[in-house]
DNA sequence: AAGCCTGTTTATACTTTGTTTACATCTTCT
DNA sequence: AGAAGATGTAAACAAAGTATAAACAGGCTT
């Protein structure tokens, strides 16, 4: 299920929206500021977050501008009163990939929350189908036509994030950030393992191949 | 380069757009209609799709249907006059990244340009286009039509200094002072070894070839 | 508590890449 | 044509990066 932070001062278009979003199919965290946000970000895995732009504390634009910094690439949409031009600048700048002015239109968030997440590679469905080949995520397994092969967890999600990422070179240290979160003291190295242990338990499948990049990294791709 | 493919009817707006987005650093082809727009696919390499949405004979919409349906993955804009809800939700559907109602505010154009290539990863500074042949830094390969080719990182820094200089010649001491660096201890000789090496793995490539200037050094020029 | 599974670290073997060297081949000039 | 210098190529070695196995640690099940 994809998971959408929500960062909005004004309770009552934060209630809404975290009730339109909800029933819109989306898990969704409201924050009332920038300070709240980051906190919920340490705890929470985020796909997508929309946010306002003026906010006591950390405002929309900062925030957007640390978690750039920080490495986080999810998609980022900036709702604000401000119409000006200057101000739509400063919000791209800062890393936004999006900007509503409101009244919010909640069927065009909506729209343009579906084009973001499609454009990011981010899917509802916990399925992904490589030829004749599913990774499923709900019960971490890969299906094949001649058989069902299971795979750990961590294993799996280093799978599925090269998997939506098809013919993409990653390095060792992206992967962890992405996948073990950017706070992770884990050695790099432990990505050949869990490479090496998806190869072996893969050896016989025809779909797709995990190949190296030498001096680079990794990168999943179709056989066919 | 980036290059943007600019499907707009009215010869006035075509012509306003196509010279901001021009003079912003872009390579823009214009067409007329949706049919013009797929004769220009046909020949040229496209990053990004600006379209109007009302055209005569093919329509924005239909248009993005069919290039999404040809496997197109590029970012798509619509713009359109028309505000209405209906509409918008037609446009993302059929695969628009984004929507623009006129009229259009240009620097807000190339604000939301700029996000959506920054989102599908088109930097186009990581790679040269020769020819139809790609050289792709982020994955050190040589894309051709017909093949993919992985080049060792060395050589591809050597490849990739040369194709950013075309035509220009460089002595081998050039060479191994800008790409090793000012202290390289390395001898001369190790620029040919590596020439060599790129010569046998390019051996196919036609768009271009490293060309040897006698008692200077070397050069990368294009075929055809 | 013992056993199992997962995830991580460590150590070592292996592979690819980078560099040097030696010699063959080619250009240019006399 | 022949000599001198420059370039092409192959092979050997060194350095760097990657694969694999095995040991270890923590959590969960039995």
């Amino acid at each position: 299920m994809v998971t959408i932070l929500l960062v909005e001062d004004d309770p009552a278009l934060g209630g809404l929206l975290h009730e339109y979003l909800t029933t819109s199919g989306y898990r969704v965290h409201l924050a009332v500021d920038g300070e709240e946000a980051l906190d919920v970000l340490e705890r929470e895995p985020i796909d997508l977050m929309v946010t306002d732009v003026m906010m006591p504390r950390l405002d929309g634009r900062e925030l957007t501008e640390q978690l750039r910094d920080a490495g986080y690439t999810f998609p980022i949409l900036m709702l604000t009163a401000l119409e000006t031009l200057p101000d739509k600048k400063k919000g791209f700048r800062a890393g936004a990939d999006d900007y509503l002015v409101k009244p919010v239109d909640l069927e065009e968030l909506e729209l343009r929350i579906e084009a973001m997440l499609r454009r990011a590679n981010i899917y509802r469905e916990h399925q992904i189908q490589l030829n004749d080949c599913v990774l499923d995520e709900s019960s971490l397994t890969v299906v094949t036509p001649s058989e069902t092969i299971e795979v750990a967890k961590k294993e799996f999600e280093l799978l599925f994030y090269l998997a939506t990422h098809l013919n993409q070179v990653f390095t060792r240290q992206q992967l962890l950030d992405r996948i073990w979160g950017y706070e992770t003291e884990s050695d790099v190295r432990t990505i050949d393992v869990h490479i090496n242990r998806l190869r072996s338990r893969l050896k016989h499948v025809e779909a797709f191949q995990i190949s190296t990049a030498w001096g680079l990294g990794y990168r999943l791709e179709l056989k066919s």
